[in-house]
DNA sequence: GGGCAGGATTGGATCGTTCAAGTTTCTGGA
DNA sequence: TCCAGAAACTTGAACGATCCAATCCTGCCC
């Protein structure tokens, strides 16, 4: 068994001292070019890598950040953060940071994990998703002076921390021009309740288009909570009316696959979009509103590490525009 | 800002050694009842938390353990792993334990990444996914005694290392003979080439529990590669036949999904089964075996957290049994 | 040839914890 | 009362990296 390779190791093989091989990794620019050859060659040689326990010690830093991950709740929406937690990672990675997972219950629970994590690893930073009014998470990390950075904006007030996020209203809105295109005027919404930052906005997406476009949204929409069977029931009650819309733009593919089911059902196909382009959405052809999630993770690691880089300057927030996916349903 | 709580600020607040309050911690058999009290009330008092960073470069153990993230392909069956990997995160924090991960395009890259991790991190140990016939990640790992636990039998040799797995055979044979018991003999198979450990076993399932029945499947399945298209095109082929198939197993829910459509659009209906109990099943009525992968993710942080405390002790490996999920399409 | 400036290199101290070994306190039996 | 032995607690050293301050070159100019 090979005994641990140490700095001391590649120092005493390369022979220079400690610090000149700390140089080399870590200020390349003030060592002599042969020099550090020969200590590169060294660390090669031996199969060096720093700890990084010895190196968090000395620095406070971890090179570490830190992701929630949500059970998945009805399981449709759950690959949605699966597929941002992989772009994360990836850039992540590239950045020389490494993920770290935890979970949590609720947002207390949530908050004292930051404070374990923090005490005992030193994290860097982290990444939060799911963000709504009022969250007390940002407000305790941001009282803290913890870098973090939010897929989702701050819907309070658009500059109190740094964000990510994808223009859901532009989404909803390319969705419903798209219906307009293809001759559609009266077309239906089935969304959130009222109150859900994410929710609002896509909402307000398909109302000021159809606003735009000179109809009348009244009567035109439903609001529930996210399921199958509640799209379903939404797009039953839509479509019994006298004058029932005759396309469907949908918050989420959940409600759309009921919208979906509920149209089949009571009468002909009508077009229907649903919103995250799940693979529920690609197997079944259901046109939806795609987020571009390898973007919104690498700019969140972007942010995350530049606010590390240089802890004082307040970054521009991201906002992404999505991508109408066109499939069988529209 | 408050400066730092060490062990030393612990020490000083409840008036004893350093080496007490590290006993209390991790030995507090061998404190006394009443010094012990005043410890942890002091370390409650200054909100101390003994940083991982310094414990691991004297003890050499992290308390970390590493997933591997895969890019979501066809994206039905990455919920499959995001459910194991919240399961994962779960019981590791409840055994304290943390979860860390990395992402790798092929098998040596992410054998280096070990390297990486493991000199980096000095990560406790690994859990695999995915693993087959000649897995070079095992042998390589195994060579350096790095604690690890595969979610998957390493099909070579049982015995090879500690792993968790999920009876698939066990499953088909259940879907098998649900249809045999509703009427069925004809019932057709649509799985995967052979070679691959998982669906040679997936697919015994379903041939043993025909042949017991005194049906001879010869003629009745169709191997190809995972993916819709792909699973409707084998349905095509084998519902042509002069005598088809009156039902079908599939060795994954995508393949079902595909036969199913098939079979909707070739004539009348027949029973599909699946396999994963994707939430593309649930959205769909699909019937199809699940996977108990909360409890898989349990039992693998179980035999790992094992395998670190007692290094030498071969453990048993665990056989889940999946449970078949019946819905509308059988 | 000597002195000097500037950059490259060196040794020592340090981060917060646990291990090993040493010291004090307590307990019970003669 | 005294002492052995155990139990409880304390002290110094070490893990492997980085930071700091001091020293050593090297080349250059007078």
């Amino acid at each position: 068994m090979a005994e641990k390779v140490t700095i001391a190791t590649v120092a005493r093989h390369a022979q220079v001292s400690r610090q000149t091989v700390s140089n080399v990794l870590n200020a390349p620019h003030i060592v002599r070019e042969e020099t550090r050859q020969r200590v590169q060659e060294a660390i090669a040689a031996l199969g060096y890598r720093a700890s990084q326990a010895a190196r968090q010690m000395r620095t406070g830093r971890s090179r570490l950040i830190a992701v929630r991950i949500e059970p998945t709740r009805d399981g449709i929406n759950g690959s949605v953060l699966d597929r941002f937690l992989h772009g994360l990672t990836e850039t992540a990675e590239a950045a020389g940071y490494r993920t770290m997972l935890y979970t949590a219950t609720d947002r207390q629970r949530e908050i004292a994990t930051y404070d374990d994590l923090l005490g005992a690893y030193d994290l860097d930073g982290f990444v939060l998703t799911a963000t709504d009014h009022g969250d007390p998470r940002t407000a305790w990390l941001a009282d803290r002076g913890v870098p973090f950075v939010t897929f989702g904006r701050p819907w309070d007030d658009l500059d109190a921390h740094c964000w990510v996020d994808v223009d859901g209203a532009a989404g909803t809105a390319a969705a419903t021009a798209h219906l307009l295109a293809a001759g559609h005027r009266r077309i239906g919404w089935i969304g959130w309740p009222a109150g859900s930052g994410v929710g609002d906005d896509r909402r307000a997406g398909w109302h000021r288009t159809l606003r735009a476009a000179g109809v009348d949204p009244s009567g035109l929409h439903r609001e529930t909570v996210d399921g199958i069977a509640e799209g379903e029931r939404c797009a039953r009650e839509l479509l019994a009316d006298p004058a029932p819309p005759t396309a469907l733009v949908c918050a989420s593919d959940s409600l759309a696959l009921g919208a979906l089911q509920a149209a089949r059902t009571t009468g002909p196909a009508i077009p229907v979009i649903g919103f995250d382009d799940t693979p529920v959405a690609a197997a079944l052809g259901l046109t939806s509103v795609g987020q571009p999630l390898g973007d919104a993770a690498a700019r969140c690691v972007d942010l995350l590490t530049a606010v590390l880089d240089e802890p004082r300057r307040g970054l521009a927030p991201v906002l992404l525009q999505p991508a109408l996916v066109l499939r069988r349903t529209a």
